[in-house]
DNA sequence: AGGTAGTGTGGGAGCGCTCCCATGAGTGAT
DNA sequence: ATCACTCATGGGAGCGCTCCCACACTACCT
């Protein structure tokens, strides 16, 4: 006797057995039909798929999670507060990308942020618990653990913006280097001679590749690299006030700005203004990112635009591609695992 | 001889039997410990929990989620476009209140989108394979056919924002009657005589509610409601513009206008600028929401806030409490059932 | 004709848990 | 000492699926 025969029985959902039963086939049959496996004839098919027609069945997610030992879900993590999210038009892009490549799939995306340590350990709970079949990580510092807890507990996972040049997820990651290297050419073609550059944080793999953007257009084109024209500054337009205000000091006579991000370029914008500098027939300036403060910014800004969205797909792609062969990460093409996007240089008036 | 034993067998998770195994325990026994049942002796709990620790066990949600019929999740929907919902401070407010309720539970938040037809396919089906426990629904329309859908399937959810004064579902929303009507006794304390207002779309019940509260007032002030000082609006900044313009010509000695969101209230404020009166000292001007629109308005402007973050938390609270003791839902007392959260009216410079 | 592949199909076993029944030990009243 | 309860505990059965082995049955080669 069925003790717990009252639950599921009539009027609870259909299972595979019950339309394996209306089909007048077998239960993995139906799976098979189910599944897309090519190994059934064209005639069972159709009398299966008649069958789940009729009965309105939908299959049991926990149930094949159990058997097959896969969720079908795969989880973008945020390592950023809530606030800092909805901020930045970056992780919106990001989800857009995501999710357009998600969508002819059966693949469910979650998103999870991690931005304090209450909520950092919820997710170490998560992921021990192979709740997801994979990681999307993205804006990751570089003495982040959660790449390392990943590889640990062998679960697929890509990351945006590679920690260093030997990065060991499989990662997507716009061409940083390209892009500082167009902008300072860009600067060079117009005529500019004294170029300056206010870094990122450089514990940032993809800010430090931006300067050395930065170096080899300078060189290439002929010109020395003087390295007091390279500021460091931290992503913040705080920062960017106090590089500019120290470069203003050091090279009075500089004639363009790269500052690697539209925020400290606004920045970099106040000290200039202030300084009675006129943007851009005194000093050219050139942001990155191409946000929105970047087209709202008086001039609009010259800045090098990510394909944001595009990453957003490619790591989706990677990270599908992952789980499928799901084999150790180490054994497969390293090339295929790392993806390197355009950018482009934005141009607007402040150059 | 186990075929698949392979896979499970040693190197993988520990599961339930094991971890009783290691205690000297039956599986039972380690399930009413896992699950926090008061039927388990001191001494037994604590052995359990040893071995639960040495072994780092953790339960596996897919088995658990078969054999009890149930998942943890539980899913804010959103029938809007993506665009939207990072657009508007409202969703993030939500989001950041249901956050906030289930962080002490075990309970996953599912976030999903169903602002185009496609979306909307691929949630029916979401839904009807079970795989939440409830569903939160903010912003629904009064035609929305997810509400029934939900019904159907028997899958507890709770509204913000009833449709109607006969909602069925559960629902959590602001005092939108007591919201329009304090808006309005403010601008009669403050000395208007020729009070307007520009409605949301009346479709959406709590619009209604706003003009009710602004007729009572009147009313209850002892004058009279004179129904050409009542413009329907949208919602949108055209919508506001227009309905002032309109206003702006039917009465050119009005000293007041009631917008019944600060986007409105925006495009209102346009139009009268345009037309030379002066805020507040011609025209005084109130807006809802509360909204980042509202404080940074020249001048900026009184608003009516609404609790969201609070409403996010007493959405999740009934919805828990709705999956907790799930029977039909007609059955349960209503008045628990629908809650009204308090509004505010916040002073500023535009009246 | 016999053998060898290949192809479609049925169904057993098992995934790791929860639910519940049965059991045995302990407690206090008669 | 006996009975009636209560309480902690073990473990069988079952959740609905996937995986894979075994079994027809066909088609093609010697």
């Amino acid at each position: 006797m069925a003790s717990h025969g009252a639950r599921g029985r009539s009027g609870g959902r259909p299972t595979l057995e019950e339309v394996a039963a209306r089909a007048g086939v077998g239960r993995g049959t139906v799976s098979r039909v189910i599944n897309g496996s090519p190994r059934v004839s064209d005639a069972t098919r159709a009398a299966v798929e008649a069958a789940v027609a009729e009965l309105g069945y939908v299959p049991n997610t926990a149930a094949r999670a159990l058997a097959a030992n896969r969720t079908d879900a795969i989880a973008l993590v945020v390592p950023e507060p809530e606030t800092r999210f909805f901020a930045e038009p970056y992780f919106s892009d990001m989800l857009r990308g995501v999710g357009a490549e998600l969508s002819d799939t059966e693949m469910q995306l979650l998103l999870i942020f991690a931005g304090n340590d209450r909520e950092r350990r919820r997710l170490a709970q998560y992921l021990a618990a192979h709740r997801v079949d994979g990681v999307l990580l993205v804006s990751v510092h570089a003495d982040d653990p959660l790449p390392d807890l990943l590889a640990q507990l062998e679960i697929p996972a890509v990351i945006s913006g590679p920690r260093s040049e030997h990065e060991a997820l499989p990662s997507v990651d716009s061409d940083n280097y390209g892009g500082g290297r167009s902008a300072v050419e860009h600067l060079i073609a117009r005529g500019c001679s004294h170029i300056a550059t206010i870094t990122g944080r450089l514990d940032v793999y993809g800010a430090q590749r931006r300067v050395d953007g930065y170096r080899d257009a300078l060189r290439d084109a002929g010109r020395a690299v003087d390295e007091t024209l390279i500021l460091p500054g931290d992503f913040t337009e705080e920062g960017g006030r106090r590089a500019m205000t120290e470069l203003l000091a050091r090279r009075p006579r500089l004639d363009a700005v790269f500052a690697e991000s539209d925020v400290m370029a606004a920045g970099a914008r106040q000290v200039l203004r202030e300084a009675g500098r006129r943007i851009p027939d005194d000093v050219a300036l050139v942001g990155y990112d191409d946000s929105a403060i970047a087209r709202h910014m008086d001039p609009p800004l010259t800045s090098v635009r990510q394909p944001i969205e595009e990453m957003g797909r490619a790591m989706t792609d990677l990270l599908l591609e992952e789980i499928a062969d799901r084999r150790p990460a180490s054994s497969r093409d390293p090339e295929r695992r790392r993806l390197v996007l355009p950018t482009e240089l934005v141009r607007r008036d402040s150059s």
